[in-house]
DNA sequence: TTGTATGCGTTATCAG
DNA sequence: CTGATAACGCATACAA
């Protein structure tokens, strides 16, 4: 037995009405009179009738969803996100359809027009790292999706965007390691290409200068898939531990080549961060439990979800063409803990 | 301007061609010359035409998208979860749509309202550990609604479930504990009406039972929101460490619930877990970095979401009625880190 | 106050 | 080979 479930016509049929009279009756217009209300309300309420949303959908041209892609569901900084994306859609009668590039390009492609097409009233993105060309994302805007971008936005294309101060947070970050005594302080990013990275490079490339420290083209490692693959992060950090003079501090700009790092250095067995000053983006809601001296750098995920997804349904509902948009930038916060002063200085072989 | 797709009247208009002939060119009907067919389908190729699905689902009466509730997405369990239901649904061409029910009842009623009446073709759901009465389920899979249960079934309702074995988890972990020379192990579970909780349970008596160490009620907590709010689980692990003689080591029966303890257990500077053993279900990704001997009991739940979706497709997908429904148990994973010998059998005073 | 007819985008059925 | 028409479920302009 397949679900079916009841219509119009069945209350019509059954009251001996019109579809007509039954659908003003249930969306309670002042030219029904009460009695066949009444009717046909409590026959509804009886039969356990709700209107078909997909009828609804393609009368009033709007599906009442939207879309989101991000690079990764399983991943505590876009979970929170989509966290803060449902509560907002929830409470204003929205769905939300999800998918995930998994930061490739082809599939944040098929995924575009996989949700395109009047199937969803809006779209709420965190580009993929491995995106290089955002014409798709520029013709969906200009045939007119709204499109909200969040975290990892698209500079070129005018809409609303949410971000953190990546820049400040960075600089912190470096700057809270000069502070403990580290110089020799190496950076993680991820694909260079992404406005994030941009960011958050320029705030630890700022933080060094205007501590009077030289940046070193060798103590800045990109990820082009920001940590996904592990191989990826042991590479880099292999690398910038063969150095000589190697890194006495590293800033990891991003979740996954956080916990990357520690990882590597962990099982390299190294006592860190004792040896090795670590500080680094993280949204995961343990990193707080590992023990100092790693401290954090933590995004509002689930704030930046919220408000992305109120522009977006302002942008929706809005009855008139939008052309002032904003870019929203929300402070992250530094989790300092513990301090790192011990063994400042010493670099350690990699073995 | 709004955004406005392309129709397949758009290009019958254009072409001076009937819908139809448009619609069966473009599903490349063996009805239609090849000249007309290359004709359409370059000029839809040029406009960017794609059918509307919502009209499709109307016509074909389903939605091709599936839809989920879980407690709360922001949890790794749940979003590694997601993440496998996601993957499936992806290459089976439906749509994912999620919700969470915050563990409430009545949020779960109210998603399970919208999120049916047609709009959705099946469903995956975890129950909020708040409710105890199933019949909104039942109901809907009476009425022919597919449904999949995955971590917290429904066992009453005969359809798919999808879980881990929740009595050999806790089971394995107990004796653990027990092996490396605690004896007064406490247990801090979820709510008691859910099924995980009572397995969980379960395996703990009879782990304890095994070993000649009797059972002690007053060691045993519930947490009724499971540990969503942090306070719930300071109140139960105060209580524990009030009593005389108070446990030497907790298990920790709940994700929320692991983190909650640990988190606990420091802010009040105890050594944790020097002195208190400590292993719990956890799957977060980054528990593994915490300074062990904390150990893991890790459920797989990417493959658990992935499993869930297979089945619910098959459901949803099968010509005819289902009436052998599966109960897929898979093992879950316990980490064991470091050696907890050092301090055993000494209960800590709680100030 | 209620009923009839139309359209949203698509495909299936029937004519031609 | 192609076109006209009905239907999916609903809301609404227009009639009565």
């Amino acid at each position: 037995m397949k679900f079916e479930a009841v219509t119009i016509k069945d209350i019509a049929k059954a009251l001996g009405l019109s579809t007509s009279t039954v659908s003003r009756a249930l969306r309670d217009s002042y030219e029904i009179s009460p009695e066949t209300k009444k009717l046909v309300l409590e026959y509804a309420e009886k039969i356990n009738y709700h209107p078909n949303p997909i009828a609804l959908s393609l009368k009033e041209r709007r599906s009442r969803s939207i879309g989101v892609i991000v690079a990764e569901i399983a991943n505590s900084f876009f979970s929170q996100a989509i966290d803060g994306i449902e509560s907002i859609a929830y409470k204003n009668g929205y769905n939300v359809i999800i998918s995930q590039s998994r930061e490739s390009f082809d599939r944040e492609v098929i995924n575009l027009h996989y949700l395109t097409s009047r199937s969803i009233d809006g779209l709420i993105v965190s580009v993929a790292s491995e995106t290089k060309d955002f014409s798709n994302f520029k013709e969906l805007h200009d045939r007119g999706m709204p499109i909200v971008f969040f975290d990892r936005i698209v500079n070129e294309i005018p809409t609303h965007k949410v971000i953190v101060d990546n820049y400040q947070g960075a600089y912190d970050a470096t700057r809270h390691l000069i502070e403990n005594g580290y110089k020799l302080i190496a950076a993680i990013a991820n694909n260079e290409i992404l406005s994030i990275t941009r960011d958050r490079v320029a705030g630890y490339k700022a933080a060094l200068a205007d501590h009077g420290i030289k940046e070193k083209d060798s103590f800045i490692k990109y990820c082009a898939h920001g940590g996904l693959i592990l191989t990826e992060v042991e590479q880099v950090v292999t690398e910038l531990m063969k150095l000589k003079p190697g890194p006495d501090a590293i800033l990891a700009l991003g979740d996954k080549l956080t916990t990357g790092s520690l990882r590597i250095l962990k099982a390299n067995r190294f006592n860190v961060p004792d040896d090795i000053g670590l500080i680094g983006f993280s949204n995961s809601d343990t990193t707080e439990l590992i023990e100092p001296p790693l401290s954090i750098i933590k995004q509002p995920a689930f704030e930046m979800g919220e408000i992305a997804t109120d522009l977006l349904i302002q942008l929706i509902e809005s009855k008139h063409p939008v052309t002032d948009f904003e870019t929203r930038m929300l402070a992250p916060q530094l989790i300092i803990r513990g301090s790192a002063k011990n063994k400042k200085g010493k670099p350690i072989p990699f073995s």
